[in-house]
DNA sequence: ATCTGGAAGGGCCTCTACGC
DNA sequence: GCGTAGAGGCCCTTCCAGAT
């Protein structure tokens, strides 16, 4: 638990969990027994008091370098062939975790029934109704759903939203967004097939069904799932790597197709899986309300204990120390039940931020000549 | 439709206890 | 002695969101 000198400690609060991370050391504490070993980075040529590894592809050898080359290096040769880190995973589930706290309950009636029901998130799912499209993942994103992007922020005010982009199984890309707006399945149908036929992305369709509005579009008003956020954001991080290719339970047929490369797996069961295609591009994206730079950080004091006690004597918390960071988590229900005084009002500032779309507010200082 | 600001992408770093 | 767990920070290039 918490000590009781007085030293600044990094807050960094989720909807999920709170990490209290100590900063930095600063080389300019260590002793001078360390500061006499400097050495040279082998790719900057700086004399440095540190070096890290990496490895160079070009020269195929391991090279000893400064922080800021090896991290720059990383960058600069990195690859996500699809898949989503475990990094990517946290952003994304923070992201959808702070979407659904800021959601508020909506009540929609429905005329023809005379019902009406509440609900706080919406889950859509945006297919390609063609098979043999042409079109690029890039070119999917930038004129497909980019525009449709815009005509749902205008027309249903579509500011909070999370996005994940999957392959299907027959190849075509398809994308799934969390949002906290309810939309008419009718409405989002339209919609949807209006871009696509702009982009002539329904002519084949057309030809093979005599219409125009295929079921391109899937829409789930989330109402009373117990710990929804949870329930979205594994499904979207969960890895769906493989496709089955035969429709037998259990089939081993191994004759159907040339397994022999890399692009085929067979489970202990003895099922061959094909792997999917890799997205190319963003695997997802957030918008700017809920990214991962309007996240919301407190320097609290160590020996401020009224504001510690709320963390430490919280038997809701599932408090995790692993020395150098601590960890509380807790399930999203505990902002309203058992977190209170600064760290409430924190959480619900930020909230508030997210609800009101402070990226569209005006700003409230200005600089003149 | 075009432009620009900013987000995604991932490996290694920080720390220490613990297991092998 | 080594590997592991967990969080965010660091870094630059590519590509997307949002404004115009």
């Amino acid at each position: 638990m918490r000590d009781n000198c007085s030293t600044p400690v990094n807050l960094y609060i989720q909807p999920t969990y709170i990490t209290v991370i100590p900063d930095r050391i600063e080389h300019s504490n260590r002793s001078s027994e360390y500061l006499k070993s400097i050495v040279t980075c082998q790719h900057c040529s700086e004399p440095q008091f540190d070096l890290f590894s990496i490895y160079d592809y070009e020269k195929e050898t391991y090279q000893s370098v400064c922080k800021e080359c090896q991290t720059k290096y990383h960058l600069a040769h990195n690859l996500h062939v699809g898949l989503m880190s475990q990094k990517a995973k946290t952003r994304m589930r923070n992201a959808v975790n702070w979407l659904a706290a800021a959601a508020t309950r909506k009540r929609v009636w429905q005329k023809s029934t005379n019902k009406s029901f509440y609900f706080k998130l919406s889950f859509i799912t945006l297919t390609l109704p063609q098979h043999d499209t042409e079109l690029s993942d890039q070119e999917f994103k930038s004129r497909v759903l980019h525009p449709f992007l815009i005509y749902a922020a205008k027309s249903w005010s579509l500011y909070n939203y999370v996005w994940k982009a999957e392959p299907q199984d027959n190849g075509n890309i398809h994308i799934h967004i969390t949002t906290d707006i309810f939309i008419h399945h009718q409405k989002l149908r339209k919609a949807w097939n209006r871009q696509l036929s702009n982009l002539g992305l329904l002519d084949k369709f057309e030809l093979k069904h005599g219409h125009r509005s295929p079921p391109s579009t899937e829409i789930k008003a989330v109402r009373s799932v117990k710990n929804l956020a949870g329930y979205i954001s594994e499904y979207l991080v969960k890895d769906k790597k493989f496709k089955s290719t035969c429709s037998i339970y259990n089939c081993t047929d191994s004759t159907a197709q040339d397994k022999s490369n890399s692009d085929w797996y067979q489970d202990k069961k003895g099922t061959w899986w094909e792997l999917k295609r890799a997205i190319t591009g963003n695997i997802w994206y957030s918008s700017s309300n809920l990214s991962a730079t309007n996240k919301l950080m407190y320097v609290a004091d160590s020996a401020d204990s009224s504001f510690w006690s709320t963390l430490t004597d919280n038997d809701a918390l599932n408090y995790i120390d692993q020395k150098y960071y601590q960890v509380y988590y807790f399930s999203p229900k505990e902002w309203s039940r058992s977190i209170t005084g600064k760290l409430r009002h924190l959480f619900n500032d930020h909230l508030a931020g997210i609800r009101h779309n402070w990226q569209k507010s005006p700003p409230l200082f200005h600089i003149i000549d």
